[in-house]
DNA sequence: GATGAATGAGTTTTCATTCAT
DNA sequence: TATGAATGAAAACTCATTCAT
């Protein structure tokens, strides 16, 4: 029991330090940039010496991973929610929207993140690192397929058009902040939504 | 006469090594993408010495703008000719789209690039950079601009709406990538521009 | 106590890795000139690896800075002793002759680094270079004031005539070198006071 | 003849293209500093190709010399000028210190150029360069020996003097630059030949 | 003689990773 | 486990000099 004991809070202890590394890599990466994500500077602020971060994380590549997979947690998370409601799918595709358009407004520091990530993704190296990207177009693709079931949507490709549908959306989210414009979310979202609708609405 | 021929001689010279270069830089970027690009490459793989790259080019910075225009540079300009061209706004959005479709059809390794660019652009210190985008953009934007003009269309924010326009063509290329389909660019191009056709019809 | 003792060891370890890259650059300095001093050359004479400095010094300006620091250390100490004291003016002139003439005797290599860090002085960039000059300037400059208020010398601009004092032992020195001769120190030192004593000296 | 005026011409235009690279070697030093002094910017400057240089000298190093030497040409004879003067020994010390503290004067920006000149010449490589230095310190020990043989000063070593009287004006003249005075040359080079004539007056 | 394209050794700096303690 | 000193490969950039034309 005691063993037991000394485990448990081993491996909190343990977790504790690696959410540390964590954090710090997440922060750094969001108001620095790619090029703030130095090993020093992990270590540094997450206030434990550069060693202990290779006993944590295998290399930065891990390290990396795991921070994006938690900077961009909220958004999959809320969006995972709304796809597996019980809405209709052209409600789901207006709360996917909603959320996206939300989401960086609120985190824009991390669009040029998600570019990176793209990058990366991309390459053939780093194949597996679009995982999340790839299972959220699966997951919207779904939706519209459940749309066309409905008789709601003409029939089409369903993955393409949840490819586009999204990075629509990147492409609002970076002309607004072109633009300098952050309020009024829901009008542009009204405005993607309305013409995907229109697009593929089944017209009789 | 003798003189005219030796300098123009020189100067096709100086243009083939400095041709040779960009081809070097291109090629690297292209296959080996923006961590591939080192000068030791560069000048390797252009048969040159280190040096002489800094003859031709201030510094890296330079080379890799150049070779960034040099790549994109059929794309655009097809893009500025269709634009800039006679038929009415629909037929010029159809071309766009195709000849986007055409070109990372044809050179999909620069998909990473595109997006290595757009990290660069939404980067603080390299807001410049963006111009090649932005241009494009508001070309586009005027496009539809003109459509709303002749009452094709409904009135909408133009450039948010091309913002979207051009990113759901990248969404449909990379999914094309994904899906390892290379043909009937026809059909995908078709697809994007009826969703976006209907989408912004004004119905009478 | 154990932790004690451990900490000791290490910064004394520490210590020790950083005067040693002090040392290399010294050495460096006083035998191949400022244009000796790069840091691959450091880094080999002090038997770590080129990554080390960093891990020590900012860059190679600081390092240069230390180096200069350490090489003047013991004459500036010296000299800032002698002017701290209790002694009068006159005396305090002769004891700062002297220790430099000393200095330099004993340690000739040094003097081009002497102009090299003058070199440095004034150029433009490098203003705040000067300060360990400057401030023996200044303090000579004192002592001539209290000499002045004391009756014992005529009234003058004591700065310019500090630094006249200054260099004019620096002129002695090379002027040594040149010939060759090193010892009899005290001499050449009376030389130079008897000059400046006879005059600056306020007779009756 | 005809070879002959050939060849007079042929040498006028090769002196004028030697020149010509030689100013723009002082103007570069002057007003950049020994760092702006590159074979590059010297071509550039002179208009003429880089190779050129090396057809009228052999190196960089040569042409720095040369470039030394043109610049304190108008000081050096000037210099010589009084020092081979038939005025007395006094006489020709005043004119000496106040022909330096015009020059440095007007000419500020050498002063950089100087402490550099110093910094080679007295490393070993570079013993040769000391000439100028040195023969000006032979010719003012010979006016103090003069002054010496005419009952005027007390007997020393008139080369330690000399070095000592020239390095109180650089002290001087650095004195003034730091103050940034510019006007009253006449008033600083009074204080100094009253240091040196008290302190060397043989009082009968 | 004049050119200027090409060179390449040499310089500073960064940073992920290792390893002895 | 945790440390952090040490590493060294890799990168960008400079510039005096050479040499074919």
């Amino acid at each position: 029991m005691d063993d037991d004991k000394k485990q448990k809070r081993k491996k909190s202890l343990e977790a504790f330090t690696r959410q540390g590394i964590l954090d710090a890599a997440i922060g750094l990466l969001t108001h620095e940039g790619i090029h703030g994500l130095t090993m020093d500077r992990v270590a540094m602020e997450a206030g434990v010496a550069k060693g202990t971060l290779y006993v944590y994380f295998k290399n930065k590549e891990v390290i990396l991973d795991a921070a994006l997979d938690a900077i961009f947690d909220p958004l999959v998370r809320e969006s995972l929610a709304l796809l597996d409601g019980d809405q209709g799918p052209d409600r789901k595709l207006e709360g996917i929207s909603l959320c996206h358009l939300r989401f960086f407004d609120e985190h824009r520091d991390l669009i040029r993140i998600l570019f990176f990530d793209r990058e990366r993704m991309h390459s053939e190296k780093n194949h597996y690192t679009d995982s999340r990207y790839r299972t959220f177009v699966e997951r919207v693709a779904d939706v519209l397929d459940e749309g066309v079931r409905q008789g709601l949507f003409v029939p089409f490709d369903s993955r393409k058009v949840a490819a586009m549908f999204i990075e629509a959306h990147m492409g609002m989210v970076m002309q607004r902040i072109h633009d300098g414009v952050s309020g009024d979310v829901e009008k542009d979202s009204k405005q993607i939504i309305d013409i995907f609708m229109k697009g593929l609405r089944n017209r009789k």
